[in-house]
DNA sequence: TATGAATGAGTATTCATTCAT
DNA sequence: CATGAATGAATACTCATTCAT
């Protein structure tokens, strides 16, 4: 009984974080009403206040999710002998995901939830420990390289972990703004950048 | 009469777009009330509504102003013979400006623009008109220094202008989430980069 | 197996009334939420909704329960042959209550219910009644006192039994506000009065 | 300008505060809805929190007025120089007081008062501090007219006081629960008891 | 021009109650 | 008998905007 009531719990969680999750890709958080949602995840109010406390919450839950999802994938890529290998076996799954992303309107979502995490202390918190992760991750790999002579030796690890997340967060940025982009061709571009010093 | 009045006027209105664009570093558009706007800007609710028609007015001045700005900038360095010299000269403007924006909350300001862009027409008008022309510039500079064998010509110009600008945009990013980066050392990372190829 | 169920069924409700009296006594009648009685009561709101069909029924139960038991001491009294020596013996017993009383909050409950009574036409018939129970007996011994010439004949019976009750609530009210007060000497004082004309 | 401006203010204030009094004397606390003030005092719901931070401050403001209105008489009392006289000046005021009280509903919002005192701290506090006011007042009176020996001395001056209170708490009370109660006879009564020790 | 009182549609949230399991 | 997920009407309060003075 507790087991199909967990399953069944968690399963009503998703379905309203996923009806959130359209919303605010289409009209942004502050536009979405609490209306939005419920009539979107097709359930009461009082159904929705059952499983979370408040907007913000749902808010929050819809950020958890995704960035958790991609903290795994960054720590399994630790495992990789060759870092820069590593690296660009981990800019290929991300460069494919925001393909798959921009349809459910992730990148749309992702670009709000930096401006909300300069104000919302919780969606903050979730957001500064993913970026944390992904340059730990990078410059581990950077630094390996480094020491194996594979990097030039005098560019900041760190600095450099920066300079690449920024290369994905403004792709996300510039395809949210227009998903004609051609992801691709950027791709190319970070690809050469990656081998070329 | 009317140059008094027009003078008066501009002042007025800078007066609230300055007030608003405090009130937006701290809470946000949307947790920014109009009550914020005027009591920051020491007017009346009629006043600040005599020189904007509306609050989404305001926000669309406060970035109006910003832009506009910068798109100056980029025009002045298409002037510049040798590409790779007026690249570098643009970068080192905007990573100085990027430490003086900080200070009256740019930063924060801007990243949360991008989000709205993806909601407001008008903003993300704005916003896509002001990444056009960066991408312009940029992709005409490497076009020129390809044409003169300085850059390799495998590389797409358009897609080298979008990471730059990611490179960009994501240090304002980073900078807005987390002040205490250094800034200087990520510039000497995309520096490096821009020399490399 | 009526009878197992019958009792067991009281014994269900009592535990209601009493998780919701002490729910009462602390948070009033519509800060308490059915949430704030079924958690105190450790049942389901099933459960709750099984032996009570409504709030106002829990609401209105607290009290029967309280002025049920009070009316039957009220009726014993009036077999007393001496009328002075009744009144006094119920004065006596109700202000030893009074302390035990405090203890379970009842004071705070009634206290409450009589502003509830002039809304709740339920609640409303419950204390007129025990009210009115009341003052008969009382006036009943001052009649009879008077009739043997041990009361000052000019005295409206009915109003001396006003007065009495409202020495006896008023009591109540002053204890509910400020449980340090000193209900001994409050009790002298009544004795005094009662002895006096 | 100000003063206009403070008149109309206070009168808005007020208008608000007898609509809703009117309508707590009608419906009690909890079921007056906020829609209900606004509509009974013909504003818009934005026009009465422009005056007041929320309901529970409303409601506090209903007995604010109306303690300290009779406080300031209390005051008044202490200067008679017999004290018996000011004791029955005082009654006579407070009896007379409480037949053009009913016509508002007063009394049945002073008794759903008493309750919500228990819960609510502020409310609580003005209604302890008026008690404590009458308490002080009466007592004082008290001890004089034992000094002259016009009380018995036995008597505790602080107990009287509040045996007082009770007879007008009571009568409130049992005015409230029914109209037709004839106060004169209650009055009679009290009469007789204060000049009988 | 300037004021600030007034408007009222809109919002998140609560909570008594029901009913399928 | 018991559960607790689900319902949905109701509620206090907000806030962009207007307009009489």
């Amino acid at each position: 009984m507790p087991k199909v009531t967990e399953a069944h719990s968690a399963a009503r969680r998703q379905q309203i974080i996923d009806a959130a999750y359209r919303c605010f890709a289409r009209r942004g958080f502050h536009q979405t009403t609490m209306r939005d949602i419920y009539a979107e995840a097709k359930l009461s109010p009082g159904a929705v206040y059952h499983y979370f406390a408040s907007k913000e919450e749902i808010i929050a839950g819809s950020f958890a999710f995704d960035y958790e999802r991609s903290i795994d994938l960054f720590h399994a890529a630790r495992e990789n002998e060759d870092p820069l290998a590593a690296l660009q076996e981990l800019f290929r799954f991300f460069f494919a995901a925001l393909k798959g992303a921009a349809a459910v309107g992730a990148g749309r979502v992702n670009v709000q939830g930096w401006g909300e995490a300069l104000i919302n202390p919780t969606i903050g918190e979730t957001i500064r420990r993913a970026f944390d992760n992904y340059r730990d991750v990078v410059s581990q790999a950077i630094r390996k390289a480094q020491a194996s002579g594979r990097i030039d030796k005098g560019l900041d690890p760190l600095a450099v972990s920066q300079a690449l997340l920024s290369l994905y967060c403004g792709l996300e940025l510039q395809l949210a703004l227009d998903p004609e982009l051609d992801a691709d061709k950027y791709g190319a571009v970070v690809w050469a950048l990656l081998r070329s010093p």
